[in-house]
DNA sequence: GTGGTAAGCAAGTGAGTACTTGCGCGTAAA
DNA sequence: TTTACGCGCAAGTACTCACTTGCTTACCAC
């Protein structure tokens, strides 16, 4: 159904993700997409060409969850928020690992996997600035490495999940309850008491996303 | 001075942290290392046998900082470890990242790779359930979401610095500290006013190991 | 039909890969 | 002096890689 185009974008973003981009053979892809490898180099020119528009499209496809820019009901926001993340990053976690390990090989891919991330923390330092200025957060804190340290342990938890599982708690939305929790807590929110403070506090919204098994994404 | 064995040992792990298993070529190990090729042959058999040996010698000589058995004076104890941590983190940073990138393909890297990070984390975890058990920290919050929380957010540091330098503040020391501070506060242990609870916290202890630039280990 | 376009197939090129064989040279213990 | 060993050098093997060329086939608009 889908074009030969494609179908060559998925297959270079599934095999470079399992294997980086000198295991990435045109001819494997070409395999992978059930074409011939000659009809890749007619549509892309160059092994180069293809993995970095896969690597791109593989990227922008994946939707980002974005943290709000003013803040409402800080527990229930942040509480998605980093469920919808860690989800995210989970989903994307191959491709980011195998791209992660060739930054100082390779560094012309980091805009191509790092804008996103940028984005998204500086966009929750700006968020926890806000509720400071609001009187909502404690003032004292940095809301700079509280940002990194939050979307830090989101991302670690996609990059280390698989290599030992037996850390982790085996439900992604519990671990992700847990993250916002700890958030929460250490930027000196304070969650009404009638949401259930702590434990077993509500899922947020629906969140389809994101399987912890081993398969890619 | 050292001999060849440990030159290529050397090389071998210096030239597969920068290219990976595949980019690091015995020609390139012997090179980097002033031996002969046949020579690296002659030492270790196969490439394979080389590589995986540079691993784990890389791993084990480097010495890591272990979390107190037993919590004594929280705070400072924290904080030390925090800064040891990160700075271990930062210079294994370029061996893990592409170690990490090849799980997929390569698993029997992980243990050797991924037994110091274990232990690290479930001795802070237990470190943490000491506490509470002591009612020292908040009895409600999930030690072990906390360990990998604060853990992971040293972990995404060393990751994440070289690619987005600009989101971190400059000084790993700094840094550690806000870490600290936050994870002391995300578990509910309140820091003794005569230390000097936010903002400027002592310096705990030497701390020589770990320079931030982009060098390798 | 006729032309154009997109795809497959067969074969090959030149470079790089891990690894081997055989030989020679220097040092140092015997 | 002899023997043994560690190392370097030259050459080569069998393989894989990205990429090219030339030719054929299938489809689709006109």
């Amino acid at each position: 159904m889908s074009s030969i185009r494609e179908r060559l974008l998925d297959a270079a973003a599934r095999v470079y993700a399992e294997t980086g981009y000198r295991g990435a053979t045109t001819r494997r892809i070409a395999q992978e997409a059930g074409v011939n490898e000659i009809t890749l180099f007619r549509h892309f020119g160059s092994k180069t060409t293809l993995i970095i528009e896969a690597v791109r499209q593989a990227n922008l496809r994946s939707d980002c969850p974005e943290v709000p820019l003013t803040p409402s009901e800080v527990a229930p926001e942040i509480r998605t928020w980093v469920g919808e993340e860690l989800a995210h990053l989970t989903q994307l976690r191959s491709i980011i690992r195998t791209s992660l390990g060739e930054v100082e090989e390779r560094p012309e891919i980091i805009p191509l996997i790092g804008e996103k991330p940028r984005e998204v923390i500086l966009g929750l330092r700006a968020y926890v600035e806000q509720l400071q200025r609001e009187g909502r957060a404690d003032p004292d804190i940095d809301a700079r490495s509280a940002a990194l340290t939050f979307f830090g342990a989101l991302f670690a938890d996609a990059m280390g999940r698989d290599v030992m599982p037996e850390l982790y708690h085996e439900s992604l939305e519990d671990s992700a309850d847990h993250y916002a929790t700890l958030f929460l807590r250490a930027i000196g929110v304070a969650e009404n008491a009638g949401n259930g403070v702590r434990g077993q506090a509500p899922r947020a919204k629906g969140r389809a996303r994101g399987e912890p098994s081993l398969a890619n994404p």
